[in-house]
DNA sequence: TGCACTTGTCTGCTTTTACGGACAACCTGT
DNA sequence: ACAGGTTGTCCGTAAAAGCAGACAAGTGCA
């Protein structure tokens, strides 16, 4: 047992990171949380590291990273001050399709269109057969230049078939559908976040393993007929899924409702 | 520029994290995302090496916590399994408000409560002035046993002054207040991915580096008033963001509109 | 002018991580 | 039996992380 002791302890003490990115990140979230002021210094590197209970090389370490990520600069001989933000990435919300309809600009590019045998979950949530393809259409979203989602949407072939859906730019495809009669009525959508595989992670531009926001949706028409199976990921910097809720009273006692 | 030359690369390239454990972090969500049958082999230790540009070594050191944590099983001679879950791990879904009033039964824990100086982004939401206090609640919700939500809930002295948080179980803090006569009227939240801290990780028994959901929300009184800043972590696994919409046509185009 | 504090830089030293290779032990087909 | 795959184990070496300490250099205040 060579290799299974270590691990043992890893995961349980929340090892695995490194000690040095431990701090980078405490420190940036207090940064964040607008702990400090810009005007006054930070904590000395030797106090720091006493707080911290590590070697002020460690500490430095860490507040390197913040320089070089320009949260955080450093004056010789006087000390270490926080960055007032910018650009505090103002991020988008609600409804891809409503940003549209609102007039948000927002780019859209095709990265692939065509049939495919769809995933096992997805081909059940479509009611389809097993080993029965789909039209699949995958998409790269972004405003201002910078890409912020990636989707894939599957309909089945039945409905795909009468209309185009490699024509259509960067408009949903709810709308196409609609237009060829197929009157989109109820959608079932969850949100959760997971971590970007390789090639999802290089097409939004963030580094492999980093957190991405995952919508899961699907369409339904008025007879209960499902339309169309839709994932996508989102940078959670730029775009957030942000709704409004208000309070209603109700026989059963109180309840929270979303606002349209 | 001893130290400001490699934590470049170590903030662009997604670092921090030792090699091992990205790599555990990897296989466990592609084992959780159903990637592999129980019944065939994953991939061998030295394909996997290759695979993922790493020495055996280190794909049996994260396999090695895979085995330990019991997700997966190794066979002398023949391969590395996945464990079926015992528990499907099903899904709750919607606000934990209404999961209770639902009457689903989820434990909660206190961690802390007290007044503490919330973080100056909470503050300001909470239009206090800087260096106040507030009423500070972290609690652990969990379901069947395991922890699921870690949220932090700030309530402005002045309201919770008159009201007794500490003493309320599981109940949600509305509750309290629309009890104490401060009738909570509307909320905006937002949705988010993050990846799990040290100690946000230990309490929700995931590794850090793991994918979470991060909600944060500010709810408000009639009157605009703030009466309540909440930040809440969820496992991805165990509980998901769901909600239905319907579309709805209007003068300036259909829209999807959340139904409550 | 000093003194006290800060950041900047450097030197050893130990521990952990990671690599590459080798070999044994084991299982399953032909 | 045997060949070809798998996991189990060990070795030596290189790189990185982390520690402790020391000293230089800059700043600000009494």
């Amino acid at each position: 047992m060579t290799d299974a002791a270590q691990p043992l302890q890893t995961a349980d003490t929340g090892q695995g990171l490194t000690r040095y990115h431990r701090i980078y990140v405490r420190l940036r979230q207090r940064i964040r949380d607008g702990e400090f002021e810009p005007t006054t210094p930070m904590p000395s590197e030797p106090s720091l590291a006493r707080a911290l209970a590590v070697s002020r090389a460690t500490v430095r370490r860490a507040l390197g990273m913040l320089v070089a990520e320009g949260l955080v600069e450093r004056r010789h001989g006087v000390g270490t001050f926080p960055v007032p933000d910018r650009a505090p990435t103002t991020p988008i919300g609600g409804l891809v399709e409503n940003l549209i309809t609102i007039g948000l600009e927002t780019e859209a590019r095709a990265l692939s269109a065509g049939p495919a045998q769809p995933p096992a979950t997805v081909a059940r949530l479509l009611a389809l057969p097993a080993a029965v393809e789909a039209f699949r259409l995958v998409r790269l979203r972004g405003h201002a230049g910078r890409p912020f989602s990636h989707s894939t949407v599957h309909v089945p072939m039945t409905i795909a078939a009468a209309i185009d859906l490699e024509a259509l730019g960067g408009d949903p495809v709810v709308r196409a559908l609609e237009a060829a009669g197929h009157r989109p009525d109820r959608a079932e959508q969850s949100l959760s976040a997971t971590l970007a595989e390789a090639d999802i992670a290089a097409h939004l531009r963030v580094p492999a393993g980093a957190p991405l926001t995952v919508m899961r949706r699907v369409v339904y028409a008025a007879d209960g007929a499902p339309l169309l199976h839709q994932q996508s990921h989102y940078r959670p910097d730029l775009y957030e899924y942000r709704m409004t809720l208000t309070r209603q009273r109700h026989d059963a006692g109180p309840h929270w409702t979303p606002v349209g």
